[in-house]
DNA sequence: CGTCTATTTGAATGTACTCAAAAGCGGTGG
DNA sequence: CCACCGCTTTTGAGTACATTCAAATAGACG
């Protein structure tokens, strides 16, 4: 009873078994090891990416050469630079797998095809949008709103099982605190018993 | 030669003269007093508007009474609280217009009649939704990765008309900090002659 | 013209950062 | 299997960015 990509589509969908197999046709699956670039700053993000195995960072590098991670990805999820891969101009951000990693792709022109060929596809890249604009417009509220401590809280609730898979470096990144700071706030807790 | 409704269609998508109608019947144009609640926190939201003139402010209420301006919308673009409209569930957010507003709005059940007889339609809310959400990651970033006085300036980059129209307070809350700090921020500059 | 709100200015404070150094941990090769 | 190397985490001191509070000034609106 694992996850997988087409009872993902079905959670938002109802496709024929036609329209599934068609879909399995176009899917490549393709294993990368931890610590790989799927897409650096500036080149062309050629395929989307169905997370059925690891996690991945989505980073950038600001004018200070400092790395900033804007989200994770993980499980029965997506990865994509979506700019990019929309326009198949240069990619605004980095992407690197934090784990090994089972992707499973489909490429720009495959992907154009099946939103072709299978009409209800739209309304599913439209709910995915739709859900990932949600959480984005969250996230942009925790950050204005909440102070670090907080900002942590909400990581944990979002990414339950991301904390005892990624380094905390990674973590501090995403909430926008040094690690020298998150490291304080761990330790404060410890002391007070997690109050 | 001024924006309208149907010109926003026809940027993303090609309509016929007889859908163009069809959605003109359905439209109701609507007018606000500057400071009118258009959708409070918990309230459903059950239209989506499309601002023809005007601008609004889409904010949210902290746990200390804070009020923080998550995004602010004008000309030629839409205003909703997304979750809300289309689960038709409590909303997150308050939006209040913050000029003298007029909204053509579509309700929920219109917005879906639309959408299922102008199979079109669902890419261009597809489209919008994409660029929203790009947006939205842009933001997320400069939020971690910028101090305040960069963040102002992609404020100004990316509402170049909004400065002279709405108060200081507002857009200090949009970036994150005290209405005092931006104060600050703006007299340091001018004695620099913005350098 | 008066009232209410917004903005400015300055002082004291707090939150989070930088830098440096030490300790911990994980993977690799001998 | 252990020792070593490199990277991550911890800890602490000093600092910078931004806040809070208070009071004075400026602006907007009826």
């Amino acid at each position: 009873m694992q996850h997988n990509i087409i009872q993902h589509f079905n959670n938002i969908i109802n496709l024929t078994k036609e329209e599934e197999s068609r879909i399995l046709s176009l899917v490549k699956v393709r294993r990368y090891k931890k610590k790989t670039m799927l897409i650096e700053e500036g080149a062309v993000c050629r395929a989307i990416s169905y997370v059925f195995k690891g996690c991945l960072r989505i980073y950038k590098i600001d004018s200070e050469g400092i790395e900033n991670n804007v989200y994770f990805t993980l499980e029965d999820w997506w990865v994509v630079d979506l700019k990019s891969f929309i326009e198949q101009t240069g990619a605004r951000f980095y992407i690197e797998t934090l784990e090994d990693c089972e992707l499973w792709q489909l490429t720009k022109n495959d992907f154009d095809v099946l939103l072709d060929e299978i009409l209800i596809l739209e309304k599913w890249f439209r709910v995915l949008l739709q859900n990932a604009l949600i959480s984005s417009e969250n996230r942009i509220h925790y950050k204005t709103s909440l102070k670090a401590e907080d900002r942590y809280d909400k990581f944990l609730e979002k990414y339950p099982t991301l904390e005892s898979r990624i380094s905390q470096r990674h973590i501090a990144s995403y909430l926008g605190i040094s690690p020298e700071f998150l490291s304080s706030l761990k330790s404060k807790r410890h002391k007070q018993q997690k109050p």
